[in-house]
RNA sequence: GGGCUCGUAGAUCAGUGGUAGAUCACUCCCUUGGCAUGGGAGAGGCCCCGGGUUCAAAUCCCGGCGAGUCCA
């Protein structure tokens, strides 16, 4: 079925007498030297053999395999690199962590554009991945961390026309040198060879597609042979797996995987593959958390190891079941195997989380609520609940330390400090959690209901609390929780529907393209050039169907070398003019597609034309000062902060620029201060800015992966920006000293995401500018408090603020008192309501003054109707056009009606009447009412009614 | 990148359009030989900012700023 039988008869298996056979489990084929074999060998087929009994001839520690294994094939013509970080997304931006060695080299080096580091080469490759995360501890093989060793080679097909094309050329290994390197390498290790399968599994994945192997020894899958050498073609001749069709490919890759993990593992034979590769750590953690086993305990655990092992588990619901199987079997309940397990799968998760984290941390992910900060974010808080669970009593960053120093991270106080300032976060955000938590359990336990699974839902969503944390809580204060199966189902279906992000790309250049060689750009080796000449190659019409400029035409002029900057690398396009015998054209945009130039403009010089192009030689220095600036920003704060400061950003202006930095913590006003100092010193150093165009190879050993702040770029030789000691990979055009980017300011700092801080600073003129904007403003304010000393407007603002402050106190003060003596005065307007006495009066003031006055009166056991027209603050500054006082003509109507206590009077239904025949309305509590409207001038005639009002509603 | 939640006294939070509140902390007084404690009084608010709706906005709507959280 797998339409590549014939891709796996290897002269490899013919020459050494393999056979091919079909699992009588399975039905996979598999290659075997033993003719006898029934079965592939793979679990469920059959057992794992290698615990207590190792597979190798000797034991190897994580370390010593990892170099058994570069060094085995260093010898065999392989190149040892480096390992890339974890955090993919440095280099490319479709997956967020390293999965696989091979990640290290897609897209550009696996699709030719772009030649490999070695060829052939071997690796160890750190990577991660989450997918397996609730299984980790509890299957006894599955990590999160693993390093992927490999051995790669990059081949092009030799007949092709133009060999060229490709960034490295010809077959360098194939399929049988790969599977006889891998039958090598187990013999080296002293595998028995006859126990060795090779199951054919053809491999499809992004796109690509080819044959594949895996190698099987003792019930383990130790290697994956992928030799990727097609891609999705509908007219394809191959058809795999997944139902599309694939054809083959003018490269080919020798893609392998040997689990560092996994090997490491069957040299010792250890029950479970934490203790072969965490022996320090989880004794360490038994030790910490008191955890001892007697020995018939220690004799179960080994034999619950055994068995789980040889499940197929893919979920975690699953392990819960498999546990039922594997009590039954040792002859126990499935409590007691439990409790017993628990606390050591707990340990086992904790130390290979930890290792997670030196991984994530000490590759400069800082944790954060969005991308691989927020992975880091998750796996931390893990942790800690783990730790919390099996009761560690241990400060999670030495834990993360104890990894990070085994794996041999030179910022290892970086790492801790982030660690504590995320485990602090998750502390206030439990802090905070657990109060809501108490407080609507407390709600629903007093209403005798349990909490509905939406206040569950919103719990995690939206405050991070996992569903049987608030379960706890809530059982505390006595309210019942119950937690559906489907819990994180329910959360998806509320994030269902929320990514539709339109693509908003520039689609401005999106016409068809010139078909002109690549424009020969000048900007690089003539930085400070403002003036050219160029001849017209082409000249494409624009803008008529897409844009709505009100319809007017645009070019893009293709030019066969330009000065202009095409917008690129956060920096903005140059602008300038195009000359003519005839006319002068400007260009108010740049653009680059596949290395031509278009230059946006308003008319057509006519193609095969002479022009003369000039730049705005103003926009361009104040451009190329940001753009120098930005890398000596950068570089001060990765001083300042840490290395771990890196670019997540950037956009250079004219007149200011911003880089949003990945960093853990705000960035104090102090620490402000230490990066402008070093950056002005670096300019006043006046060193010169260099570029150098070497192989991007010797760029990448030389200066390591801080080179692509901002992106990779593709292609063989890349460009190199030197500035005093920082260097960056980078396209953009720079001043020749830093002296001429002048003078560098920070203007502000904001807070763009969780771990991630935005700069905005201005160089040069703009920074001149800048700093007397703000200093403008200073003096303003020092003006506006009355001519004082500028250095003194914080201390005189804060008096002033003081003062301002105690007035109102005592105006509030004032207005009692004001309102206290009105009553006494108050006979005149005096009318009887039943038993009760009522004072009916217009005092035009504010609606304060008006509820005081009200307020006493009530105080006197009688009713108040008081009434404001144009309603003035009170505070009696007066200086509006229309002064109060002056009649009824102007404002709105206020009122405030108060009824004493025991007097059966509504006074939000006297409010509602005596507002509504002012065209407003109005209510509040019947003690104490207030309404208005606009119609001010009505005012005394509704007073006139107000008593006839009370008497009939207090009837 | 997207979704959701939240910004009120120093802290933690009530307050569903109508006079800004509680608890703790703080100050003072009383109780005590002193402390813990107990009793009483007081001070402390640009209700995050800016617009809008309304007779009236802490409250409703829009925008911004700040914080938290979940997902990719």
């Amino acid at each position: 079925m797998s339409g590549l039988e014939a891709e796996y008869r290897l002269d490899y298996f013919e020459e050494e007498g393999f056979t091919r056979k079909e699992c009588s489990g399975c039905g996979d084929f598999f290659w075997t030297r033993d003719g006898e074999r029934e079965l592939c060998g793979e679990p469920p087929c059959e057992e794992y053999s290698f615990i207590d009994n190792p597979g190798f001839s000797e034991e190897y520690s994580l370390e010593e395999m990892r170099e058994a294994f570069l060094s085995f094939f260093e010898e065999h013509d392989h190149e040892r690199i480096d390992p890339y970080p974890v955090a993919a997304n440095r280099w490319r931006d479709d997956v967020l962590l390293t999965q696989a060695s091979v990640y290290d080299f897609q897209p550009l080096v696996t699709s030719g554009t772009t030649p490999p580091p070695a060829n052939p080469l071997t690796i160890s490759q750190p990577c991660i991945r989450m997918q397996d995360i609730d299984n980790v501890g509890k299957t006894g093989r599955h990590t999160m961390a693993f390093e992927m060793m490999a051995h790669h080679a990059f081949n092009a097909r030799e007949d092709l026309e133009d060999p060229e094309q490709y960034a490295y050329q010809g077959e360098v290994y194939w399929k049988s040198e790969t599977v006889a390197y891998c039958d090598e390498f187990f013999e080296w290790m002293g595998a028995n060879p006859e126990e060795i399968t090779y199951i054919e599994d053809p491999w499809v994945g992004g796109g690509n597609a080819g044959p594949a192997i895996e190698v099987i020894y003792r019930g383990a899958e130790l290697a994956t042979l992928v030799f990727m050498s097609m891609e999705q073609d509908p007219e394809g001749d191959f058809e795999m797996k997944d139902g599309n069709t694939y054809s083959k490919m003018d490269t080919y890759i020798v893609d392998t995987g040997y689990g560092l993990e996994r090997w490491a593992w069957v040299s010792q034979g250890t029950p479970t593959v934490y203790e072969a590769i965490y022996p320090d750590m989880i004794s360490f953690l038994e030790d910490n958390v008191g955890l001892t086993y007697t020995d018939e305990q220690s004799d179960l655990v080994r034999r619950a190891a055994k068995l789980s092992g040889n499940l197929d588990i893919d979920a975690v619901t699953n392990v819960e079941r498999a546990r039922e199987g594997i009590a039954a079997e040792l002859g126990v309940s499935v409590e007691e195997l439990t409790d017993l397990l628990r606390p050591l799968e707990d340990i086992y998760a904790i130390a290979d989380h930890c290792r997670t984290l030196a991984y994530m941390l000490g590759d400069g992910i800082v944790p954060s609520n969005v991308g691989t900060g927020y992975l880091a974010r998750m796996v931390l808080r893990r942790t800690k609940r783990l730790c919390d669970t099996v009761g560690v009593d241990a400060p999670l960053d030495e834990l993360v330390d104890m990894q990070a120093d085994r794996l041999g991270y030179d910022n290892r106080d970086t790492i801790r400090d982030m660690v504590r300032t995320e485990g602090e976060k998750y502390r206030e955000t439990l802090d905070r959690g657990g109060r809501r938590v108490r407080q609507l359990a407390n709600e629903y336990a007093e209403r005798d209901e349990p909490i509905p699974v939406g206040e569950l839902l919103e719990l995690y969503d939206s405050h991070g609390i996992q569903p049987d944390t608030a379960e706890e809580i809530a059982a505390d204060v006595g309210a019942s929780v119950t937690i559906p199966d489907e819990f994180y189902r329910l959360v998806a279906e509320r994030h269902a529907g929320e990514d539709e992000a339109a693509e908003t790309g520039d689609t401005r250049h999106d016409g068809p393209l010139a078909e002109v060689p690549a424009t020969d750009r000048l900007y690089y080796d003539d930085p400070e050039g403002t003036e050219f000449e160029a001849v017209v190659l082409d000249v494409l019409e624009r803008g008529a169907d897409g844009s709505d400029d009100d319809g007017t035409a645009e070019y893009d002029v293709v030019l066969d070398q330009t000065l202009f900057y095409p917008e690129g690398g956060g920096q903005p396009a140059d602008h300038g003019t195009l000359t003519t015998d005839d006319a002068t054209i400007s260009v108010s945009d740049v653009q680059i597609r596949d290395g031509v130039v278009y230059h946006r403009t308003a008319e057509d010089p006519g193609t095969g034309t002479m022009v003369r192009g000039r730049i705005d030689p103003v926009r361009r220095r104040r451009l190329m000062a940001h753009h120098t600036a930005t890398h000596i920003v950068i570089d001060a704060a990765r001083r300042v902060l840490g290395e771990h400061v890196r670019q997540a950003g950037a956009q250079k202006g004219t007149d200011r620029s911003r880089i949003d930095l990945r960093h853990y913590d705000r960035i104090s006003r102090e620490e402000i201060k230490e990066i402008e100092a070093l950056a002005n010193g670096a300019v006043t150093r006046n060193v010169p800015v260099t570029q150098e165009w070497p192989d991007r190879r010797a760029a990448e050993e030389a200066h390591g992966f801080d080179l692509y702040q901002g992106g990779v770029p593709a292609g063989t030789d890349i460009r190199l920006i030197h500035v005093a000691e920082d260097v960056q990979a980078c396209g953009g055009t720079h001043v020749c000293r830093t002296g001429d980017v002048g003078a560098i300011k920070v203007l502000k700092t904001t807070r763009v995401q969780d771990g991630v801080e935005r700069l905005v600073f201005a160089a040069g003129d703009a920074a001149i500018a800048a700093t007397q904007e703000t200093e403008d403003a200073l003096y303003e304010a020092a003006e506006v408090l009355g001519d004082i000393e500028p250095a003194k407007v914080p201390e005189t603002a804060g008096d002033f603020f003081a003062e301002w402050k105690e007035r109102g106190k005592r105006i509030d003060e004032l207005n009692r008192q004001l309102a206290d003596a009105r009553v006494g005065g108050s006979d005149g307007e005096e009318v009887e309501i039943g038993d009760t006495k009522a004072l009916v009066r217009r005092i035009d003031t504010g609606v304060d003054e008006l509820r005081a006055t009200a307020n006493a009166i009530v105080e006197e056991e009688k009713i108040a109707v008081l009434a404001s027209v144009g309603g003035g603050d009170g505070s009696g500054d007066g200086d509006e056009e229309d002064e109060g006082g002056d009649g009824s003509e102007d404002g709105s109507a206020q009122f405030v009606v108060a009824v004493p206590e025991g007097v059966s009077i509504n006074a939000g239904e006297v409010v509602a009447e005596l507002a509504s025949k002012v065209g407003g309305g109005g209510g509040g509590p019947p003690d104490f009412a207030q309404g208005g409207g606009p119609e001010g001038e009505k005012v005394d005639t509704v007073l006139d009614d107000a008593p006839d009002v009370l008497r009939r509603l207090s009837a």
